[in-house]
RNA sequence: GGCCAGAUAGCUCAGUUGGUAGAGCAGUGGACUGAAAAUCCUCGUGUCGACAGUUCGAUUCUGUCUCUGGCCA
């Protein structure tokens, strides 16, 4: 079974790209998406609008609730789900986003670390809020002394006394792999990346996709997301997302109207920079500019080529 | 026209009792093992509005001018 990775930063056509590969080779788009996993997450997550959606059906776009939480764990089981029924049928997948930590998961598999629970995380949530960050960095050190994770870098040292608390072994003791080997079926993987040469082209697209994403209503949707779903909280994974976020920074009344453009546009050319550095070290890839012309037949005759 | 307040990094501003300056934001490069659109780390020379004066030395003090706010006519 061979895969097509169609990877590049927010913004960069890789949809484009996809829908017409779609149309000419026999492939099963799989979204790579942290964000297009939720249903109703519509606009802030520049889904494609439902027709095209059913015109070019993907696979893992809308399929959870935005109340509940998703990770790379659950992407790895989809899509293991996934690539089993593709099998059976001979397509090949054509797996498009820009999630990078899952890219990377399907390449460098993860150790088999315990998974945090719901429960777990509010424990270690509130600990944090009553004894604060400082007391949990020191924590995360006393019992795993070869932790690499950085003081400040709360989100991972959570994670850290979660194992911790779950197995009663430091976190750093489960890690196995040599990172950056991307040795699984590297045969068998085409990895292709849209990087644009001139960064301001990229900011420019991003810019006009922000208007656009505000000029047909994000605002109303996230409004219309908490009307539908009572559970949703500002700290639901979908609406810590780019544009999700920042809207609720406005509705709370943390900032100003005329500021949410700018919020969303430096958050999301911030994402972008984030996902070129993951791409930059990628080995074996393909990158082409999307502001080039032309690039669409050099992408399907490289797969074509692939896939044969 | 008069009075007052400003003019310092791409933006918002701080500061220098006179020895050529630093925060936040933006931007850059990087890290990334079940939250990843997350979380975190690195990187700061700019005619200190212009011209003149005082001074060993002015972005800082003085004067004139220019521009931008505000108030009064």
């Amino acid at each position: 079974m061979k895969q097509v990775f169609l990877m590049g930063p927010t913004a960069s056509g890789k949809t484009g790209i996809a829908t017409q590969l779609f149309q000419e080779l026999k492939l099963q788009i799989v979204s790579v998406d942290a964000t297009q996993i939720y249903s109703d997450c519509n606009i802030g997550s520049a889904k494609l609008p439902a027709d095209d959606l059913k015109k070019f059906p993907h696979e893992l776009v809308s399929i959870i609730s935005p109340c509940d939480n998703f990770s790379v764990d659950h992407f790895l089981n989809h899509y293991q789900h996934i690539l089993n029924e593709l099998n059976v049928k001979g397509i090949n997948p054509l797996l498009v986003g820009g999630t990078m930590m899952y890219f990377n998961a399907i390449l460098n598999p993860l150790d088999d670390i315990p998974r945090s629970t719901p429960e777990i995380r509010k424990h270690v949530e509130e600990l944090v809020n009553v004894n604060g960050l400082d007391w949990l960095a020191a924590k995360v050190n006393e019992v795993d002394p070869l932790s690499k994770i950085a003081n400040t870098d709360k989100q991972r040292l959570m994670r850290s006394y979660e194992v911790f608390l779950i197995s009663n072994q430091p976190l750093s003791s489960f890690y196995n792999r040599t990172p950056k080997q991307d040795s699984i079926h590297d045969k068998d993987i085409l990895k292709i990346a849209l990087v644009p040469n001139d960064r301001n082209k990229l900011h420019e697209a991003i810019s006009l996709r922000t208007k656009t994403m505000l000029e047909d209503g994000l605002v109303e949707e996230v409004e219309g997301l908490f009307v539908k779903y009572p559970e949703l909280s500002w700290n639901s994974n979908s609406m810590r997302s780019i544009g999700y976020r920042q809207v609720g920074m406005f509705l709370r009344g943390e900032i100003k109207q005329e500021e949410l453009f700018d919020k969303i546009l430096f958050a999301t050319r911030q994402l972008a920079k984030r996902q070129i550095t993951w791409l930059r070290s990628m080995q074996n890839i393909q990158i082409y500019d999307p502001f080039e012309i032309d690039i669409y037949q050099k992408i399907n005759h490289a797969i074509k080529q692939f896939i044969n």
